[in-house]
DNA sequence: AGAAGAACCTGGTAGC
DNA sequence: TGCTACCAGGTTCTTC
Protein backbone atom coordinates (compact mmCIF):
# COMPACT_ATOMS: atom_id res chain seq x y z
CA UNK A 1 0.00 0.00 0.00
CA UNK A 2 3.20 1.99 0.39
CA UNK A 3 3.77 1.73 -3.34
CA UNK A 4 0.60 3.31 -4.14
CA UNK A 5 0.53 5.61 -1.44
CA UNK A 6 3.97 7.45 -3.38
CA UNK A 7 2.64 6.77 -6.81
CA UNK A 8 -0.14 8.35 -5.94
CA UNK A 9 1.41 11.05 -4.34
CA UNK A 10 3.80 11.77 -7.27
CA UNK A 11 1.24 11.83 -9.62
CA UNK A 12 -2.19 13.19 -8.30
CA UNK A 13 -0.45 17.45 -9.23
CA UNK A 14 -0.52 16.10 -12.97
CA UNK A 15 -4.56 15.12 -13.75
CA UNK A 16 -6.25 18.24 -15.17
CA UNK A 17 -9.78 17.83 -14.62
CA UNK A 18 -12.85 20.55 -15.38
CA UNK A 19 -11.80 23.23 -12.68
CA UNK A 20 -7.94 22.73 -13.73
CA UNK A 21 -8.69 23.09 -17.31
CA UNK A 22 -10.77 26.04 -16.82
CA UNK A 23 -7.74 27.60 -14.36
CA UNK A 24 -5.72 27.29 -17.40
CA UNK A 25 -8.41 28.64 -19.94
CA UNK A 26 -8.46 31.57 -17.86
CA UNK A 27 -4.58 31.98 -17.44
CA UNK A 28 -4.43 31.56 -21.21
CA UNK A 29 -6.96 34.02 -22.50
CA UNK A 30 -5.57 36.90 -20.26
CA UNK A 31 -1.83 35.92 -22.03
CA UNK A 32 -2.89 35.26 -25.66
CA UNK A 33 -5.33 37.08 -26.80
CA UNK A 34 -5.25 39.11 -29.85
CA UNK A 35 -1.34 37.42 -30.21
CA UNK A 36 -0.73 36.11 -33.32
CA UNK A 37 1.19 33.04 -33.86
CA UNK A 38 4.95 33.80 -35.55
CA UNK A 39 6.79 30.51 -35.54
CA UNK A 40 5.12 27.20 -34.69
CA UNK A 41 6.94 24.07 -33.96
CA UNK A 42 5.45 20.34 -33.75
CA UNK A 43 6.72 16.96 -32.51
CA UNK A 44 7.03 14.65 -35.82
CA UNK A 45 4.55 11.55 -35.00
CA UNK A 46 3.04 13.10 -31.53
CA UNK A 47 0.68 10.68 -30.42
CA UNK A 48 -1.42 13.60 -29.59
CA UNK A 49 -2.27 14.27 -33.16
CA UNK A 50 -3.65 10.62 -33.15
CA UNK A 51 -3.14 10.84 -37.18
CA UNK A 52 -5.98 13.61 -37.58
CA UNK A 53 -3.05 15.48 -39.52
CA UNK A 54 0.68 15.94 -39.86
CA UNK A 55 3.38 17.58 -37.93
CA UNK A 56 4.17 19.99 -41.04
CA UNK A 57 0.60 20.48 -42.11
CA UNK A 58 -0.22 21.51 -38.35
CA UNK A 59 2.42 23.71 -38.10
CA UNK A 60 2.35 25.42 -41.64
CA UNK A 61 -1.42 26.52 -40.46
CA UNK A 62 -0.90 27.65 -37.01
CA UNK A 63 1.79 30.11 -38.48
CA UNK A 64 -0.15 33.44 -38.81
CA UNK A 65 -2.68 32.80 -36.38
CA UNK A 66 -4.51 35.30 -34.57
CA UNK A 67 -6.20 33.98 -31.22
CA UNK A 68 -9.70 35.50 -30.98
CA UNK A 69 -11.01 33.26 -27.81
CA UNK A 70 -9.93 30.65 -25.72
CA UNK A 71 -13.05 28.19 -24.79
CA UNK A 72 -13.35 25.27 -22.29
CA UNK A 73 -15.52 22.27 -23.06
CA UNK A 74 -15.63 19.29 -20.76
CA UNK A 75 -11.99 19.21 -20.09
CA UNK A 76 -11.30 20.17 -23.66
CA UNK A 77 -9.41 23.83 -24.41
CA UNK A 78 -10.73 25.24 -27.11
CA UNK A 79 -8.44 28.29 -28.87
CA UNK A 80 -10.57 29.87 -31.41
CA UNK A 81 -8.48 31.71 -34.41
CA UNK A 82 -9.72 35.37 -36.07
CA UNK A 83 -9.67 32.91 -39.11
CA UNK A 84 -12.07 30.84 -37.40
CA UNK A 85 -10.69 27.65 -37.28
CA UNK A 86 -9.46 26.14 -33.94
CA UNK A 87 -6.92 24.29 -31.87
CA UNK A 88 -8.78 21.65 -29.74
CA UNK A 89 -6.67 20.41 -26.65
CA UNK A 90 -6.92 17.68 -24.13
CA UNK A 91 -4.28 17.53 -21.53
CA UNK A 92 -5.16 13.82 -20.82
CA UNK A 93 -3.66 13.36 -17.70
CA UNK A 94 -0.08 14.17 -17.64
CA UNK A 95 -0.73 17.22 -20.45
CA UNK A 96 0.69 20.74 -19.01
CA UNK A 97 0.48 24.32 -21.20
CA UNK A 98 1.63 27.60 -20.70
CA UNK A 99 3.83 30.24 -21.82
CA UNK A 100 7.62 30.58 -21.50
CA UNK A 101 10.38 33.39 -22.89
CA UNK A 102 10.91 32.87 -26.29
CA UNK A 103 14.64 32.48 -25.83
CA UNK A 104 13.82 29.23 -22.98
CA UNK A 105 14.20 25.95 -24.10
CA UNK A 106 11.16 24.00 -24.85
CA UNK A 107 10.62 21.42 -22.11
CA UNK A 108 11.18 17.47 -22.26
CA UNK A 109 8.20 15.80 -24.04
CA UNK A 110 7.32 19.00 -25.55
CA UNK A 111 4.30 18.57 -28.52
CA UNK A 112 3.67 21.97 -29.99
CA UNK A 113 5.91 25.15 -29.35
CA UNK A 114 3.99 28.42 -30.76
CA UNK A 115 6.49 31.61 -31.04
CA UNK A 116 4.53 34.72 -30.04
CA UNK A 117 6.39 38.11 -30.21
CA UNK A 118 7.99 38.04 -26.34
CA UNK A 119 6.81 34.52 -25.52
CA UNK A 120 6.30 30.97 -26.20
CA UNK A 121 3.19 28.63 -25.56
CA UNK A 122 4.44 25.11 -25.08
CA UNK A 123 2.44 21.83 -24.54
CA UNK A 124 4.11 19.16 -23.11
CA UNK A 125 2.90 15.87 -22.30
CA UNK A 126 5.33 12.79 -21.48
CA UNK A 127 2.36 10.20 -21.49
CA UNK A 128 0.72 11.45 -24.52
CA UNK A 129 -2.72 10.58 -23.11
CA UNK A 130 -3.61 14.32 -24.28
CA UNK A 131 -5.55 15.28 -27.71
CA UNK A 132 -4.86 17.79 -30.20
CA UNK A 133 -7.05 18.45 -32.99
CA UNK A 134 -6.91 20.86 -35.82
CA UNK A 135 -10.79 21.95 -36.79
CA UNK A 136 -11.34 24.11 -39.46
CA UNK A 137 -14.22 26.83 -39.61
CA UNK A 138 -17.79 25.28 -38.57
CA UNK A 139 -16.12 21.74 -38.17
CA UNK A 140 -16.07 22.16 -33.71
CA UNK A 141 -19.84 20.52 -33.95
CA UNK A 142 -18.62 17.75 -36.50
CA UNK A 143 -15.72 16.46 -33.57
CA UNK A 144 -16.59 13.19 -32.27
CA UNK A 145 -14.84 13.90 -29.32
CA UNK A 146 -16.79 16.93 -28.49
CA UNK A 147 -20.12 16.70 -29.61
CA UNK A 148 -20.62 13.05 -27.48
CA UNK A 149 -19.99 14.85 -24.34
CA UNK A 150 -22.95 15.17 -21.58
CA UNK A 151 -24.04 19.05 -20.47
CA UNK A 152 -21.47 21.22 -18.99
CA UNK A 153 -21.76 20.95 -14.91
CA UNK A 154 -21.71 24.74 -14.42
CA UNK A 155 -23.96 25.80 -17.25
CA UNK A 156 -27.70 26.58 -17.15
CA UNK A 157 -28.18 23.49 -19.71
CA UNK A 158 -26.98 21.08 -16.31
CA UNK A 159 -30.80 20.83 -14.91
CA UNK A 160 -31.96 18.65 -12.06
CA UNK A 161 -34.44 16.93 -14.94
CA UNK A 162 -31.56 16.64 -17.79
CA UNK A 163 -29.28 14.60 -15.00
CA UNK A 164 -32.18 12.39 -14.08
CA UNK A 165 -32.85 11.65 -17.67
CA UNK A 166 -29.28 10.91 -18.01
CA UNK A 167 -29.26 8.25 -15.56
CA UNK A 168 -31.98 6.26 -16.09
CA UNK A 169 -31.54 3.49 -18.08
CA UNK A 170 -27.93 3.29 -16.85
CA UNK A 171 -27.50 0.37 -15.12
CA UNK A 172 -23.48 0.42 -14.42
CA UNK A 173 -22.32 1.78 -11.32
CA UNK A 174 -23.06 5.56 -10.64
CA UNK A 175 -18.95 5.97 -10.29
CA UNK A 176 -18.81 4.77 -13.88
CA UNK A 177 -21.72 6.53 -15.53
CA UNK A 178 -20.04 9.78 -13.94
CA UNK A 179 -16.29 9.35 -14.85
CA UNK A 180 -18.05 8.48 -19.00
CA UNK A 181 -18.64 11.99 -19.81
CA UNK A 182 -22.25 11.48 -21.35
CA UNK A 183 -24.28 12.30 -18.20
CA UNK A 184 -22.11 15.37 -17.85
CA UNK A 185 -18.90 16.33 -19.05
CA UNK A 186 -16.24 17.59 -17.25
CA UNK A 187 -15.87 14.76 -13.95
CA UNK A 188 -12.36 13.16 -13.40
CA UNK A 189 -11.74 10.29 -10.78
CA UNK A 190 -10.66 13.17 -8.19
CA UNK A 191 -14.42 15.58 -8.35
CA UNK A 192 -16.39 11.88 -9.20
CA UNK A 193 -14.85 10.70 -6.04
CA UNK A 194 -15.33 14.08 -4.02
CA UNK A 195 -19.56 14.54 -5.42
CA UNK A 196 -20.05 11.29 -4.24
CA UNK A 197 -19.48 11.43 -0.86
CA UNK A 198 -20.76 15.11 -0.28
CA UNK A 199 -24.02 13.09 -1.47
CA UNK A 200 -23.23 9.82 0.57
CA UNK A 201 -23.86 8.03 -2.55
CA UNK A 202 -21.90 4.64 -2.74
CA UNK A 203 -19.87 4.64 -6.04
CA UNK A 204 -20.97 0.85 -7.02
CA UNK A 205 -24.66 1.82 -6.44
CA UNK A 206 -26.12 1.52 -9.55
CA UNK A 207 -27.28 4.69 -11.48
CA UNK A 208 -30.52 3.74 -12.38
CA UNK A 209 -30.80 2.82 -8.50
CA UNK A 210 -30.46 6.27 -7.32
CA UNK A 211 -33.43 7.84 -5.81
CA UNK A 212 -34.84 11.33 -6.40
CA UNK A 213 -33.46 12.98 -3.38
CA UNK A 214 -30.03 11.56 -4.24
CA UNK A 215 -29.78 12.66 -7.59
CA UNK A 216 -30.96 16.15 -6.61
CA UNK A 217 -28.11 16.15 -3.70
CA UNK A 218 -25.81 14.71 -6.54
CA UNK A 219 -26.54 17.20 -8.86
CA UNK A 220 -25.93 19.78 -6.24
CA UNK A 221 -22.65 18.80 -5.10
CA UNK A 222 -21.13 18.14 -8.47
CA UNK A 223 -21.60 21.86 -9.03
CA UNK A 224 -20.40 22.83 -5.43
CA UNK A 225 -17.40 21.02 -5.64
CA UNK A 226 -16.20 22.29 -9.31
CA UNK A 227 -17.13 25.97 -8.09
CA UNK A 228 -15.27 25.31 -5.01
CA UNK A 229 -12.43 23.86 -6.93
CA UNK A 230 -12.11 26.88 -9.42
CA UNK A 231 -12.32 29.03 -6.62
CA UNK A 232 -9.14 27.78 -5.34
CA UNK A 233 -7.66 27.28 -9.16
CA UNK A 234 -8.14 23.37 -8.63
CA UNK A 235 -5.96 20.70 -7.43
CA UNK A 236 -2.96 20.90 -9.43
CA UNK A 237 -2.52 24.51 -10.00
CA UNK A 238 -1.22 27.79 -8.67
CA UNK A 239 -1.00 30.96 -10.41
CA UNK A 240 -0.57 29.33 -13.20
CA UNK A 241 3.43 28.01 -12.44
CA UNK A 242 4.05 24.69 -13.36
CA UNK A 243 5.23 23.85 -10.39
CA UNK A 244 5.90 20.82 -9.10
CA UNK A 245 6.52 21.28 -5.71
CA UNK A 246 3.05 22.72 -5.19
CA UNK A 247 -0.36 21.63 -5.16
CA UNK A 248 -3.14 24.47 -6.14
CA UNK A 249 -5.38 25.52 -3.11
CA UNK A 250 -8.18 22.76 -3.51
CA UNK A 251 -5.93 19.73 -2.98
CA UNK A 252 -6.00 20.20 0.97
CA UNK A 253 -9.60 20.72 0.71
CA UNK A 254 -10.32 17.24 -0.57
CA UNK A 255 -12.54 15.07 2.03
CA UNK A 256 -11.90 11.31 0.10
CA UNK A 257 -10.23 11.19 -2.54
CA UNK A 258 -7.03 9.76 -1.46
CA UNK A 259 -7.74 9.36 2.06
CA UNK A 260 -7.16 5.76 2.32
CA UNK A 261 -6.92 4.47 5.74
CA UNK A 262 -7.25 8.25 7.16
CA UNK A 263 -11.07 9.20 9.60
CA UNK A 264 -13.61 10.03 7.82
CA UNK A 265 -14.46 13.55 8.25
CA UNK A 266 -18.03 12.83 9.61
CA UNK A 267 -18.40 9.39 11.33
CA UNK A 268 -15.02 8.43 11.99
CA UNK A 269 -15.05 4.94 10.09
CA UNK A 270 -12.35 4.15 8.12
CA UNK A 271 -11.84 5.33 4.47
CA UNK A 272 -11.64 2.78 2.01
CA UNK A 273 -10.30 2.29 -1.55
CA UNK A 274 -11.31 -0.10 -4.14
CA UNK A 275 -11.64 -0.06 -7.94
CA UNK A 276 -14.63 1.20 -10.77
CA UNK A 277 -14.48 1.33 -13.99
CA UNK A 278 -10.45 0.38 -13.42
CA UNK A 279 -10.21 3.62 -11.59
CA UNK A 280 -8.81 4.13 -7.36
CA UNK A 281 -11.96 5.27 -5.80
CA UNK A 282 -12.12 6.38 -2.46
CA UNK A 283 -15.61 6.14 -0.07
CA UNK A 284 -16.40 5.99 3.32
CA UNK A 285 -18.15 2.92 3.63
CA UNK A 286 -21.10 4.26 6.68
CA UNK A 287 -21.57 7.03 4.74
CA UNK A 288 -21.84 6.19 1.05
CA UNK A 289 -24.86 4.25 0.97
C1' DA B 1 -27.25 -0.88 -27.03
C1' DG B 2 -24.77 -0.78 -23.16
C1' DA B 3 -21.29 -2.56 -19.98
C1' DA B 4 -16.72 -4.17 -19.11
C1' DG B 5 -12.14 -4.61 -19.99
C1' DA B 6 -7.93 -3.90 -22.83
C1' DA B 7 -4.83 -0.83 -24.88
C1' DC B 8 -2.37 3.21 -25.19
C1' DC B 9 2.19 5.44 -22.59
C1' DT B 10 5.88 6.84 -19.34
C1' DG B 11 8.25 7.69 -15.01
C1' DG B 12 8.83 6.31 -10.40
C1' DT B 13 9.30 2.69 -7.34
C1' DA B 14 9.93 -2.06 -5.31
C1' DG B 15 12.28 -6.05 -5.40
C1' DC B 16 15.77 -8.84 -6.86
C1' DT C 1 24.14 -0.34 -9.25
C1' DG C 2 21.26 -1.99 -12.74
C1' DC C 3 17.71 -4.63 -14.30
C1' DT C 4 12.64 -6.07 -14.64
C1' DA C 5 7.88 -5.75 -13.41
C1' DC C 6 4.25 -3.12 -12.05
C1' DC C 7 0.86 0.67 -12.01
C1' DA C 8 -1.54 5.36 -12.04
C1' DG C 9 -4.59 8.21 -15.16
C1' DG C 10 -8.65 9.59 -19.51
C1' DT C 11 -10.28 8.15 -23.64
C1' DT C 12 -11.02 5.02 -27.43
C1' DC C 13 -11.50 0.61 -29.17
C1' DT C 14 -12.90 -4.15 -28.88
C1' DT C 15 -15.40 -7.80 -26.99
C1' DC C 16 -19.23 -9.73 -24.76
Amino acid sequence: MLIFQTRWQNWKKLMPELPEVETIRCALLSKLKGKVIIKASVKNGSRLLRDTVSAATLKKKLIKQRIKDIKRRGKYLILEFSSGDFLVVHLGMTGVIYTIDNDQASPTHTHLRAEFKGFSLVLSDPRTFGRLFYVKKDGLNNLPALNKLGPEPLEKEFTRQIFRENLKNRKAPIKAVLLDQKAVSGLGNIYCDEALFRSAIHPLKKACDLSVHEIKKLHQEVRAVLKESIACQGCTIRDYQWDQGKSGGFAKKLRIYGKEDKTCLTCHSKILRSTVAGRSTFYCPNCQK
